[in-house]
DNA sequence: AATATTTTTTAGCCTAGGCTAAAAATTTAT
DNA sequence: ATAAATTTTTAGCCTAGGCTAAAAAATATT
């Protein structure tokens, strides 16, 4: 069954919504992310259940179907992907590539986006560090931390974002933090869990929990 | 002002359609490119002209105004360089990119569409041999004669085409007709207008008026 | 347990962009 | 110069996907 622009966003949003928890999605939820009103996304939960792309009850939230779920990744491989290549070939940097690949991602042509996933090497992750699924719509199991997760004196790779908002991206441009930088966890403040970091071995900066809580890292042995 | 998919869509069959007249383009033109029906597309020439795209008088068919140009300039631009990427870079047919290219032609960012074109190394026709206008909307002046306007024993070669149907640009391809193919017209039937016409010095072959008027070539010397 | 607050849904409305059927204008043929 | 045929417009309707305001359900507070 086809797919419409709108119907593509609300399944891309809610399977967003759906990989930090493993709760129901509540309709506000939804509605923040789409910038839409709660009245609206009641009307479009009813429409996607309708087709079998989302599990609704009313007042009792939202989740996607296996189906719903299928759709869900064939757009997220295909935002994935365009980020890829708008940074690799185009030349843009990673907090100018969000909306650009929000338009693209809903471009319909499975020959297209496999001959990019070709021209691209078969990356197995974004700009931001996200996982891209295959073909099959299999994510690439990445197992990383978040920064937060760390115990003082952990070392580690930075590996990727959990947030790909343009201000958050150009914060950490301008901390120097970019993917593969080395990290070191100095000394964590008890008061508010912020985090004195040493980057690249450098001198420590600060950095607030709410940042940490958005980096992904893999550990490093010593 | 902002343009909606759909109104990208009638200014740039407006200008396709002036593109090979100077009259006046009709309803009925329109709704046939368009795949809508004429009184839709009565509706839709009334808001294009109240937003100054085009000028339209009720039964005097309609023009683009410079303004509306200028946008119709700007999708043909990202449909021809997207058509560009997709031959070069991905691999397509010049039959099968047609269609990809006019959702492609819809991504908004300047950005992009200019980074795109020097990734391409800055072309001048599309994969069928049509110009692609400028950053500033200026038209590369190209000076094609069209196959059928050749009078017997004229040698020429393949620049372009006029038509980019799929059906079409496969009947070029089976017979060996792409872009810089050695054409000479040895002989034009009198009756039908058909031509017999030798291609890369082979055994001359037959094609009719019809096709001869949708390729475009420039004459060589001798 | 009752009340207040928050969240979600319903009801009714709106716009963009389609459609059909009938009316009006234009063009062609007699 | 009429009549016939064709083209275009009008009128009224439809669907997708938004909205607001009011009602209903769920949750939190006293």
């Amino acid at each position: 069954m086809a797919t419409s622009f709108a119907e593509e966003n609300y399944l891309k949003i809610i399977y967003r919504l759906s990989e930090s928890t493993l709760e129901d999605i509540s309709t506000n939820a939804v509605a923040e992310l789409t910038q839409t009103k709660a009245a609206s996304v009641t009307d479009m939960l009813r429409k996607l259940a309708e087709k079998g792309w989302v599990n609704y009850q009313k007042y009792q939230g939202v989740r996607l179907t296996n189906e719903g779920e299928k759709i869900a990744l064939s757009i997220v491989r295909k935002h994935r992907l365009w980020e890829v290549f708008l940074v690799d070939k185009m030349g843009f940097n990673w907090d100018e590539v969000h909306d650009i690949a929000e338009q693209l991602e809903h471009i319909e042509s499975e020959a297209l986006i496999n001959k990019l996933d070709e021209f691209l090497d078969f990356p197995k992750t974004d700009p931001h560090g996200d996982p891209i699924p295959n073909k099959e719509g299999i994510l690439p199991e990445l197992g990383y931390l978040h920064l937060s997760e760390l115990k003082e004196n952990k070392a580690c790779i930075l590996m990727g974002v959990a947030k790909d908002s343009a201000v958050f991206l150009q914060l950490l441009t301008r901390l120097n933090l970019s993917l593969g930088a080395k990290l070191s966890v100095k000394e964590i403040n008890p008061f508010d869990r912020s985090i004195s970091l040493s980057i690249n071995e450098n001198a420590p900066v600060f950095i607030s929990h709410e940042v940490a809580k958005n980096i992904l890292v893999k550990l490093t042995k010593d």
